[in-house]
DNA sequence: CCATAAGATGCATAGTAAATACATCTTAAG
DNA sequence: CTTAAGATGTATTTACTATGCATCTTATGG
């Protein structure tokens, strides 16, 4: 059981956009702190633009920026929107089901539950929890104090 | 996020041992009735001697059979024992983490806050719980009532 | 004591999804 | 009008899961 790096590198971004406190950070300098493929983190960074988490300016001088307060995203809402594909099981999904017992299965409840309970768990922290002592994320990331 | 069909069919095979009450079921049977592959529950199979939950019987007449009464099979215990990685993020294990921010990041706190929410709510039941009611579970599994 | 039916084991292959790379288009600033 | 930024679509690579196949070991029954 693994998030997608999708995911994963999602929330890296909002965290450094969230540690700029409001100023534009391009795509490619995110990816280069962190060290990761730029042209993956086009594509999560379109992700969250379509979710409504971040802002995207176009041309010179622009970049990426939180489309909202740190406090007011959510990391169960990222995680929704990051994850195509919460089907712990086959038979979560009425389409792909083909296991016998499905009609009867006290499994898939019990999955469920968890999964709640799980998602329960995110969805009490936001951003602003993530970047609660920025200092020593600033300076890892080497953004100036 | 997906758990593996391992771990899926390790659940079904289990049911349907519990489903036999203590006679043998072989391998071929329990493929043949679910129709998924033989070659690969063998695996599972295997999988769930080694950890302790079955016992395989070779030779004719053999198959298998719960190792321990199903109410002492916690479903938690057989997830984390099929489930080889239960790393959600790159940064859980030590050897793969190349994130910048690990030291200071207080995401992996969170997601381990959560793993562990979801894994109480499956050590709370156990094998017994998923074939509380038995009768449907049999007809469906066309097992004598 | 041998034929057969069962699991055990290891290797090979296929299928799928994730991750990554590449090319091109659009937009805005200076 | 040049340049720097994101947007978008396609292709490729990689990794892992799932599956298949061949062979070995063990036990039972005739």
């Amino acid at each position: 059981m693994r998030l997608t790096l999708h995911t994963d590198y999602a929330l890296r971004l909002l965290t450094y956009l969230a540690l700029k406190r409001g100023e534009v950070a391009t795509i490619r300098e995110v990816a280069e702190t962190y060290g990761i493929s730029r042209n993956h983190l086009v594509k999560i960074a379109d992700g969250l633009r379509h979710a409504g988490f971040v802002d995207a300016q176009r041309g010179r001088g622009g970049g990426l920026r939180l489309a909202r307060p740190a406090h007011a995203i959510g990391i169960g809402a990222v995680v929704r929107a990051m994850e195509e594909d919460l089907n712990l099981v086959e038979c979560f999904d009425p389409q792909t089901d083909r296991c016998r017992i499905g009609p009867s299965c006290r499994l898939k409840h019990l999955l469920h539950e968890a999964l709640d309970a799980w998602m329960a768990v995110l969805d009490k922290a936001t951003l602003a929890d993530l970047v609660e002592r920025p200092k020593p994320l600033r300076r890892l990331l080497e953004l100036s104090a």
